[in-house]
DNA sequence: TAGCGGTGGTGTACGTTGTACACCATGAGT
DNA sequence: ACTCATGGTGTACAACGTACACCACCGCTA
């Protein structure tokens, strides 16, 4: 897949067989397929395995061949009949996961943009890939639409334009998909290095370090890598940046709707 | 390469030739090899041809083969002599873009973090590819290593501890890497439709978007979808939500250590 | 009950990727 | 003039996504 270069909207269009009609790339549109009592495999399975596959190791990559082994199949085809193409694959996993998320209901902007932060950073922990991917493609899944249209209906009261409105819900996303991913790249480098262990993590990088060390180069950047309190909980959590966010965003609002807290 | 995958510290010692000794994964201490007047190929050249290629397509995506043609060499295989890996050179790519963000010094912590900011966003522009590279491998480059240094020297005057203060430097590249991203996804998706005006865009989802309206679906999402103010520029641009970024880190310093502006 | 057609998994195959390896042409040093 | 490291070439392989032909089987109608 590589970064989706396959995925165009025009050509997605002829991928998958003229049996099952396609819908242009945007796969949600297709009606659940006439079910057979004897079939093994369903759109649902293959989803539900490939977030399992994604889950387990931890750049979240998977492979078509990997995920029809999972699934007990022996031809990575046998897929196909199902997804339309691995992209459109990965698309349902994306809206999967934005199903995870909740945004809640009448009690105001704030609390709203909170909770949609906070329960999407759970999901984001939860399935890490998911940072990557929905980094990389349009959030037009029905659990996604639902999604932003939950959180533009608590935004209307303020009476903002349409590009302010969104861009309040993306500032909270971006937060969280940025913070997201970081988290990612650094599971991804401990799975890189044998063990996951901090002090195997450092091991790994000591003697680039102390070549540098040792030439007298960049001596704030050595002070803090071997500063022991460097890994320490910093006071910029999620949660805290979160709050900044918020309330730079209230600036923009008239005071009588910046809520107290 | 696929999300650098291959790129492990373990294996990719023993990836390059035995005739130029490799470093381990960490490619930043070859030093320059004994030139030959008639060479054609260099590393510097290599990583210069490679950015430029980045820079041509939207995805910033480069293959070996295509790079190899772009330097007038027959074989891909010949730039091997000079990188290591593709892995590696894309580690080269990454710190050359490092080495176009600055860090004011002098002028205190915040003038040295909002020109952090500046620079690399920036420099972000100048290469969107930055943005999904940078997230996906440590900083661990010559120019990447001085960034980091000058930046966290800037804020040694504060007192800070070591998690803190690497945290300070951490939210607003955070900050430029998240944009840069969403900047990128946002150019990607228009060179993966066709062309890329606005309304060329808009066209391209308005039969999808108009069967979700006709369902009566998402009302609040189809009227961001198809307000006409939905392109304007929002208030939440880079450089706002930097600063209140800024002021967040400002309040956990002590009041007499935040500057005024 | 015989046959027929669509459904769903299989097997093979192709193009593209990164890159290992053997090969050889050339120019410098003895 | 012989040697030999240097640097570009060519071939080859494994892994990837996926197109295509194939066939086993189940439910239907005749």
């Amino acid at each position: 897949m590589v970064y989706n270069v396959h995925h165009r909207y025009s050509e997605s269009t002829m991928t998958s067989s003229e049996r099952r009609p396609d819908t242009g790339g945007l796969v949600w549109f297709d009606e659940p397929a006439p079910p057979r009592a004897t079939e093994q495999l369903s759109r649902e399975r293959i989803v539900a395995a490939a977030m399992e596959l994604a889950d387990d190791q931890v750049p979240g990559e998977i492979t078509m061949r990997a995920l029809a082994a999972r699934l007990g199949v022996r031809s990575p085809m046998a897929l196909y009949r199902y997804v339309g193409s691995k992209d459109g694959l990965v698309d349902l996993m994306t809206d999967q996961v934005y199903g995870q998320i909740t945004v809640p209901r009448g009690d105001g902007w704030r609390a709203a943009l909170q909770g949609l932060g906070r329960t999407s950073w759970e999901a984001v922990q939860r399935h890490l890939w998911f940072a990557r991917l929905a980094f990389s493609r349009p959030p037009m899944g029905p659990n996604a639409l639902h999604l932003y249209d939950a959180a533009l209906a608590e935004l209307e009261p303020l009476g903002l334009d349409a590009a302010t409105r969104m861009g309040f819900v993306k500032t909270v996303l971006g937060h969280v998909l940025g913070s997201g991913l970081a988290l990612l790249e650094e599971h991804t480098m401990r799975a890189r290095v044998g063990l996951h262990s901090d002090s195997d993590l450092h091991a790994a990088v000591a003697p680039y370090l102390e070549r540098i060390a040792a030439a007298g180069e960049h001596p704030h950047f050595i002070g803090w890598a071997t500063d022991p309190q460097r890994l320490a909980p910093e006071p910029q959590s999620f949660e805290q940046v979160l709050e900044w966010l918020l309330d730079g965003l209230a600036t923009l609002l008239p005071p009588e709707d910046r809520s107290p807290a």
